[in-house]
DNA sequence: ACCTGAACACCGTTCAAGT
DNA sequence: ACCTGAACACCGTTCAAGT
């Protein structure tokens, strides 16, 4: 479309006049470029062809800038998650307890998982890669804010990390369900609940008890009262 | 290999001389050998074509069986929650507390997919379906057992799913992981673990310090050393 | 150094044609 | 009712050839 031309007159015109300014495709265009496809079009909708028609090149181009598909979204994910972690919510979180800062974090992971549900699967693929880096450091500082002995920082940190990644993920996936199946979200839940409010009553009495609660809950607070039940967790004494 | 060729003459005899036996294919086939694929490959080893051969079929005789790809992993999938969750752990389980119970169930997820990977993330694609309600029900009922009040039901058994689902699934991608680049387990935590010890210090300092433990721990132990959080969690009263 | 674009070896899915 | 297998419209990736 005009996006297009746009992009191709820009390029060109900065090889012909302006000698400073990057004349030649970057790395930072690439994975711009790949975040609205990925934003617009769903897993699915990141591909060689699309993204080099966006930036007016073929798809050999961008092999010089990027190793494969993986690497691509690797560093997508890791852009999304750097901005997330870097937020302006910096100053409201001076003075609070690091409790209420690990919250603010946590729905500040969740909203951006939210926004671009397919960072949820591109986290899993890339472990112990930079994006996870930046998470295990924000909660990380936290965990140690709140007095936490050493000995537990590994196994509190990895259980809120997978709550967080865990919860945003499976939002992020009915929110992609529902729309493969042209639904809304309240709509899909709708119909996930009426579902389950009609499995065997003997077989699954506890899940068909979960049609209710599914149908009226609220993403965000659920998730939030999780986050506080964990942290209860991490604040009671060990059991035995 | 042979194993095509007895597939081939099973059929056709069945087919020749035997009336009653399944002479044409049936889901339960397709799924088993998806399961193989799926085991033996990885997510890229289950392919229409490569699944075809082993039935000895074309591809097009198992869209008769079957909707699509998402119908078979999920299905797939399926069979393999309900096995865990049948399993003949049963026995064990009476006389002991819900506590216990719920770690048994988690064990056996974490298990389960460490030995089919290709689960966790099967899981997360097919939300609300059969092999969620499965799981739902096998640890609401402990969490009932446990007299968690109604109105936490949701809440509780959301983080409980969420946290087993979440690390289950992140330590099969890290087997995953290291087997595309060619390593095992140990030497892929090796590896990560060596990066981490090099973050910069000012930048990341609880991630570099989270090196040491990611070498040495040990994942199962780790996990239930979670549940055990969450556990204590549900336990304690709220705070505010 | 960076880009082009045809070519390769795959995919999932469909569908006329068979039995 | 169930299967065959060629065909379609895609993929990610490579690579000789260009500038």
């Amino acid at each position: 479309m005009s996006r297009l031309g746009m992009a191709k007159k820009a390029r060109s015109k900065a090889t012909s006049s302006n000698q400073r300014r990057e004349e030649s495709l970057t790395r930072e265009q690439i994975i711009e470029a790949s975040i609205m496809l990925l934003d617009s079009g769903g897993e699915g909708g990141l591909t060689f062809r699309t993204l080099s028609e966006r930036l007016a090149t073929g798809p050999g181009a961008i092999y010089w800038h990027i190793a494969n598909k993986s690497d691509l979204l690797t560093a997508a994910c890791d852009a999304i998650i750097a901005r997330t972690m870097n937020a302006p919510m910096g100053s409201a979180l001076l003075g609070t307890t690091p409790q209420a800062t690990i919250r603010l974090l946590a729905l500040a992971m969740f909203d951006a998982i939210d926004a671009h549900p397919w960072v949820g699967s591109a986290l899993t693929r890339a472990p112990g890669q930079s994006p996870m880096v930046r998470l295990v450091e924000r909660l990380g500082q936290q965990i140690r804010a709140m007095g936490v002995p050493k000995k537990e920082h590994w196994v509190t940190v990895s259980a809120l990390l997978n709550y967080i990644l865990g919860v945003a993920g499976r939002n992020a996936a009915n929110g992609q369900f529902a729309r493969t199946e042209g639904l809304n979200r309240t709509d899909f839940l709708e119909a996930v609940s009426a579902v389950w409010s009609q499995l065997d009553i003997g077989e699954y009495p506890f899940a068909r008890s979960m049609a209710a609660p599914m149908r009226s809950h609220d993403d965000r607070k659920d998730f939030l009262d999780g986050i506080d039940l964990i942290l209860r967790g991490i604040g009671s004494p060990l059991r035995k």
